[in-house]
DNA sequence: CGTCTATTTGAATGTACTCAAAAGCGGTGG
DNA sequence: CCACCGCTTTTGAGTACATTCAAATAGACG
């Protein structure tokens, strides 16, 4: 469990055992199970979490109680209401396990007592960061410039262990668009 | 034009005199005339930007020529094709000056260089991606959530002095919708 | 087997798009 | 200072596509 956060963290920045040991000392594991709530609107995030194995959800639930959903995490991925954790206000979002799922914590004090002590880690988290939004980048701009159909495909290519552990209904609501048209994309994409 | 970016930065982090003038060291100042291009598609992107005054916008042109406006940059933002300058990869972008700009440039070696030296500014760079990115997802969110009034009318309130500057034509791109429709929208906006 | 949830289908509606053209606006040069 | 040119915005009519609402079917799980 530990391994999987580790090489994570070492594919982008180098570190000593001793360095390897305070950073998981600063670790908290947190298993959720499949429909747990992990974080929901006003509470306060004082965590992000990675996922060592499982599958959840970010999404938020507007006024007519439609779910949009900001983000999967499988494997490898980090997850929490980011824009409540990096600002310290109330959460507006809702975290929730689709499947069974074992995670790892760390509290935003902590670590940012982390990178005065050690600023490699300040590195990784900047460097995981730009990912990220990166990424989102690419989903404006995929979204500003193609049709669902081609979303649909995108997201299956880009996201196939996701693709297959959740339902058509989800994928839809991370793409905007309502399960019956998602439904009727994929007829035609059968089709030919 | 120093002290512009000396106050954004300095919102974020402390610094001594001394590293403000280590800092400002670094910069080169870039002036770009209304439609100029400071990067097209495959440049090698080694520099981002800060605006101390101007406009400009980061595009990209899609097969069939349509132009989808990924970002609009005015006094005291940052703007590069952040893919390519973050990945040392070729630029997939167009950056523009939509009016005569004046802008601070940082080459990204030279960046590397500093966070090593002095760890804060690793920390301010954090600091902005986590803000660039949480904007992001806001963008994303409503572009799921809400309707092409909506988000027209949030862009207004949002960026009034960029809405001020550009064409209703640029913000059509931004938006994802079509000129003609944001029209109508309008027409719709000032009826009642 | 029965229940709950997810997926599919149908028909009617609505919203944005396409294409084409006109009107408005700003800047330039005569 | 006016006439013209290019670009932006508006308008119209027809089309395409996603949505809504309702209902049927299919699958998963206990």
């Amino acid at each position: 469990m530990i391994n999987s956060i580790v090489n994570h963290v070492t594919k982008h920045i180098e570190l000593s055992e001793s360095e390897i040991e305070e950073f998981c000392g600063l670790l908290e594991e947190v298993t959720a199970q499949k429909k747990t709530l992990l974080i929901q609107p006003n509470d306060i995030v004082t965590k992000e979490y990675y996922v060592v194995n499982g599958c959840l959800k970010a999404y938020y639930l507007d006024e007519s109680g439609n779910k949009h959903i900001l983000q999967f995490a499988i494997e490898d991925w980090w997850i929490s209401d980011f824009e409540a954790f990096f600002k310290g206000e109330p959460a507006n979002l809702y975290i929730e396990a689709i499947e069974d799922s074992v995670l790892l914590s760390i509290n935003k004090n902590v670590l940012d007592e982390l990178y005065l002590r050690i600023p490699k880690f300040e590195r990784f988290f900047r460097l995981k960061t730009e990912g990220a939004f990166v990424s989102l980048r690419a989903r404006i701009l995929d979204s500003l410039q193609k049709t669902n159909k081609e979303r649909y495909l995108k997201f299956c290519e880009l996201y196939p262990q996701i693709e297959k552990r959740v339902t058509n209904y989800h994928i839809a609501n991370y793409l905007g668009i309502k399960p019956e048209s998602l439904s009727r994309i994929r007829k035609e994409i059968n089709r030919s």
